[in-house]
DNA sequence: TGTTATTCGGATGACAATGTCGTGATTAGG
DNA sequence: CCTAATCACGACATTGTCATCCGAATAACA
């Protein structure tokens, strides 16, 4: 619900790239048949992601994707920002354009506090945070 | 991004119901109309929620919809659970079966607490509780 | 230079969400 | 009883997301 598919492929591929592609570029099918994600998919998502700087791609013989920014510098919200348009959660609940901290309806402030709450982990968590202890097994 | 354009439509008009509908039934044209939402589409919607109980219905001439429970015990996941399952976000963000509380990854904690607290926001809040003093323009 | 492996990226299709339309069922009021 | 108003509800159209296919462009390497 809160992510679509394709977020959470890309999300998942990020991940697998900062474990795997460290020395050298990793190929978009190694990372669809490890991830179980479709191969032709995954790699359009990946090429989004190449565009949007937050991957590096090498075309040829030994090509692949890797990151293109440290993990520690790089926040959930960049990757899952370029598809899932999490920003935008409205100020108002129920898309009143008025809403806001000074002209409030009564659901503002606990619902501000829940979808603040949802987007700063997404601000603030680093793939780095993802990686401490887990394999990424599927 | 949270909820769906179904969801949003079927919260609005419970909302405007609770304003209007106190005395006699309010046709889903005037509801639709007022809030913005196309005509067959909201009837549809309510028709829905006819069916789950959350709504009471009459024919006729002088008919309508209005509600079938009160405000103070209504809800707001009763009224939105009908169409998005927010009741089913997964314990891991990227979908790891396995990924608990015993077993967790690094961000289960974090992203564990921002899911629930916003589950816990529609399954506490109810829908007096944003009608304390809004007049819902719009 | 030619072959091969790989990304790049447009064309297309499957499917669900969203939105529209029309017909029938039910009720109020003349 | 008749008519207008309104919900009930399925059929259809539109749009967006997810997924697949295939032909380039590009780079390594013999």
């Amino acid at each position: 619900m809160v992510l679509s598919h394709t977020a959470e492929y890309s999300l998942k591929a990020v991940l697998y790239l900062a474990e795997h592609a460290v020395e050298c570029p990793v190929r978009a099918s190694t990372t669809a048949d490890a991830l179980g994600i479709p191969r032709d998919y995954l790699s359009k998502i990946m090429h989004q992601l190449v565009r949007a700087g937050v991957l590096s791609s090498a075309r040829g013989k030994r090509g692949g994707f890797g990151l293109a920014v440290p993990p520690t510098e790089l926040t959930l919200l960049s990757v899952v920002g370029q598809f899932d348009r999490i920003e935008e959660s409205r100020s108002c609940l129920l898309g009143r354009p008025e809403c806001s901290d000074s002209s409030a309806c009564s659901a503002h402030q606990r619902w501000k506090a829940a979808s603040e709450q949802l987007l700063s982990f997404f601000r603030e968590t680093t793939v780095a945070d993802l990686l401490r202890d887990v394999p990424m097994s599927a």
